[in-house]
DNA sequence: CGTTGCGTTGAATAAGGTCAAATAGAGTGG
DNA sequence: CCACTCTATTTGACCTTATTCAACGCAACG
């Protein structure tokens, strides 16, 4: 159940000279930390990014109890961010994509309070955080970006709550596939077909559902042509099928209810 | 169902020269954003919180769509955060007392994503935010402050997470009496009487459960002796036995389950 | 070609929601 | 002070939803 950092990981973090995409030329960029920055500030930040690392698939990027150092900026991959309850169940917390900033939540105790695992290989800029503190000193719209950032992830957690605390399990799962359309399209790439990464049991875990019971909406929306599955690989037929799904089971349906779920 | 900001609160508003209590000598200070601050330090700052604002019991502070100005420092009263789903449900995010920091959720969009509504008479600090920013760059540990009440607020939702999605509603119920306890025992006030000024129906919809669930747990903790209950006020009997719930129904009991939810 | 992990499906069961009725206080007006 | 109203709360009966337990299919991999 618990993965240690490995050897064969951390042998990984290279030097980020040695990656040709900087800030200012990464597709990210809008996205993530660097947003709204002049060219010159982006020049600014980029000496200072210190390095990026690769995680393999299934390993951690850093674990509860990890000392806090430094934030994260997925670059390329996808990971789950979780935490194990003391029987071993796992609970998933969020799924982080490339600009997604991670580690956030080990600021509060210096230590981190969840593990991040890579679902596929995958890439992170790492953010050494004390440097970070002051560079977004003297750049006011980095500073305030952070802020954003950190706004988002909790406002992240708030739909999360309104997820689990008050739809039933289809809504749960139909918010869930019309959220990560959206955040792929953010990032400018096809959103009808969805490519997850994850297992039954982690989107489970993640919407407070059983994986049979997932997997039993899925079948269902299948059947109702709503999406069509192939492994992990969901196209969504229907959009509006999935928002009247989220909307309600028949009768009250006022206006289409805006995904808001995050990661 | 939705309040609006009513003349008489807004009037409410004046300059913090007429209170006593300024930061420095504030029995919140430990917990609230001047923590770990010298005197001069906190000088700076008292001359910069603008003014205390009161909000009557069943006002609210702000709401969704207002455009974020502010953050709140919680001085006296009690305070939820919530939202409306589009068929009028009430989802309940949050339960802020005296030293929490709130309406940071506004940073993201410049606008307020949740209502903050007072749960009986309040006075907050108001905290103008631009200003803010700048001072706490004068201000290392004051801006690191801020950053770990954000990340506090990023771990209280992970929490929540934790308990929506993967616990049972009596697991919920006293998971929210310890944390209830244990943040008033943080205030050093006795954690054993609380005087929940909720109502059943805001509990519930705190932790996804319906106001009978929550009354029908309640009296079941009554008649096995961990709570006694009189009206809103709850005195916990057992410590024990709620952690004995918390961690589960018999068998797999290997540790105890440290209450982590937030509000 | 067996093993192993993931995914699907079915039947039985439990947890909690829904509906309904009764009670208890707090506040109001006479 | 009392009847009246309103809201919060408690409790019971019933029903929906999702979990649990179990069997099986399927693909990847040694």
């Amino acid at each position: 159940m618990s993965l240690s950092i490995c050897d064969e990981c951390s042998a990984l973090s290279v030097p980020i000279a040695q990656f040709k995409p900087v800030c200012s030329n990464c597709g990210w960029r809008e996205l993530c930390l660097p947003a709204g920055l002049s060219l010159e500030e982006l020049a600014r930040i980029e000496r200072f990014v210190s390095a990026r690392r690769k995680v393999k698939r299934g390993h951690s990027l850093y674990q509860v109890d990890d000392p806090f150092a430094a934030v994260y900026a997925v670059w390329k991959g996808f990971f789950k961010s979780n935490a194990y309850l003391e029987d071993g169940r796992e609970q998933v917390t969020g799924f982080h994509m490339p600009g997604d900033l991670i580690g956030v939540d080990g600021i509060n105790a210096d230590r981190h309070t969840c593990n991040a695992i890579a679902l596929e290989d995958s890439d992170v800029c790492v953010i050494p955080f004390s440097r970070f503190e002051e560079l977004s000193n003297e750049v006011p719209r980095l500073r305030r970006q952070f802020h954003v950032m950190m706004s988002r992830g909790m406002a992240r957690g708030q739909a999360a709550m309104l997820l689990l605390g008050s739809m039933y399990g289809d809504q749960r799962l139909a918010s869930f596939l019309l959220n990560m359309s959206q955040r792929v399209a953010a990032r400018g790439q096809p959103s009808s077909e969805l490519h997850l990464c994850m297992t039954r049991l982690e989107i489970g875990s993640f919407l407070g559902l059983t994986f049979e019971t997932v997997s039993r909406f899925l079948s269902k929306f299948h059947e109702e042509r709503l999406i069509s599955i192939h492994r992990r690989t969901i196209r969504i037929l229907e959009t509006a099928g999935l928002r009247n799904i989220i909307a309600g089971p028949s009768e009250r349906r006022s206006a289409y209810y805006a995904n808001t779920l995050g990661g």
